[in-house]
DNA sequence: TCGCGCCGAACGATCGTTCGGTGGGTAGAG
DNA sequence: CTCTACCCACCGAACGATCGTTCGGCGCGA
């Protein structure tokens, strides 16, 4: 549908145009194949309705890709490297509990906004197989350090005391999750998607 | 699993006994239907798997449900008549438009508590039968007038006003729904989670 | 000539659903 | 009370459809 790369370097080095049309990366099936499990869920979405999506035959797909649960795997890998990611920045390690929450809850929502087919598919895994139970814990990882960092603004006094830290978190990470189920890109704005999730978690509806 | 009658009225007006043990009832196969979906997923689960839960045969199941799709629609009805009931009580139709969506948004979560598997069911729909394009339509009904009370109180100057009515409405909406995904009532008391939600919903992470 | 991208056809497995039959309890007639 | 005809919950077996996956071959560019 989109992001049909001109040249492609083969491993060896040199650019070619192989067959008849643009090729079938690895990455660009996984990414028709989020758009859509994004639509119509993992399991109700057949190989054949992928291999339609990319405007090959099921057999042809099947050249390129090892497997469905490949696939699946692929899009996971995508979503927990961008959450990961903004564990990993500066400003996510350093300064007071609260602002690297901030940091981290903006961050988290951009790449929500950025990474969302992916993201989408791993928040609403079952754990019916060994890749989505793995995936399913290291999301809980995720979790468990924004758990910790709001426990620490908590102890800090940062937050107001009336606020079990454990729920306050769930709560958190829900309403920043949550944007997957209406967000569209080319509805709002990311930047301002941004700014009103920071407001409204931290000083609520009625304003601070 | 639970809910067992002792004794069933038939259509005729008499009590009986039937056969050897206790009487599966549609509404008593729904429960069994909706816990499992809850777990492994609508499209998941299959109707071995759902009999198996119900302690008989898969066509035994069949003599006492129309099928899998039946089961669906049951669960949905019972989520979606939970969640208009809320709108239709007095405290939500009566009083200034805040203390309404106060009093709507307590409901919600006491009702998201005790139909916990129904409402998961109806909030993970991807509209891909005609029955979950229906149900989706009744949802966003419920949707639309929790987003109409959230512009009435914006317009009435209730909230603050770096707040787009629209997206307040929607963070709303996703914060109370994600409680599906960690709730359990065997964990923290009900009561308890209705009060930390509105809590953090209206006055936010930092207190009002 | 070789290889790679692509294809049609078919595999076994599992899906939701249907069907014919069985066994034991109940109701009604004698 | 006894006999009998019936009903109904239950079951095993199999249906057609669709699933994810595999295989052998074909055609074009290098």
């Amino acid at each position: 549908m989109s992001a049909a790369r001109d040249v492609v370097t083969s491993p060896d080095g040199a650019t070619r145009r192989p067959g008849r049309a643009e090729p079938y990366t690895f990455d660009s099936l996984v990414e028709v194949a989020a758009r859509a499990f994004l639509e119509r869920g993992y399991d109700a979405t057949s190989m054949e309705d992928l291999s339609r999506a990319a405007g090959i035959t099921k057999s042809s797909f099947y050249h390129h890709v090892s497997g469905k649960e490949a696939l699946l795997r692929g899009a996971l890998d995508r979503a927990l490297d961008g959450l990961f990611g903004v564990l990993a920045e500066p400003r996510a390690l350093e300064g007071p509990p609260v602002a690297r929450l901030r940091h981290i809850v903006r961050r988290q929502v951009e790449v929500l906004g950025t990474e969302l087919p992916y993201v989408t598919l791993l928040l609403r895994l079952r754990g019916n197989t060994e890749t989505e139970r793995w995936a399913l814990g290291r999301r809980r990882e995720f979790d468990q350090a924004v758990a910790a960092l709001v426990r620490e603004a908590t102890d800090a006094g940062a937050t107001r005391p009336d606020l079990d830290p454990v729920v306050a978190a769930r709560l958190l990470s829900g309403t920043v999750n949550s944007l997957i189920e209406w967000y569209r890109p080319e509805r709002l704005a990311l930047a301002d998607l941004v700014d009103a999730v920071e407001r409204q978690v931290f000083d609520g509806l009625l304003g601070g």
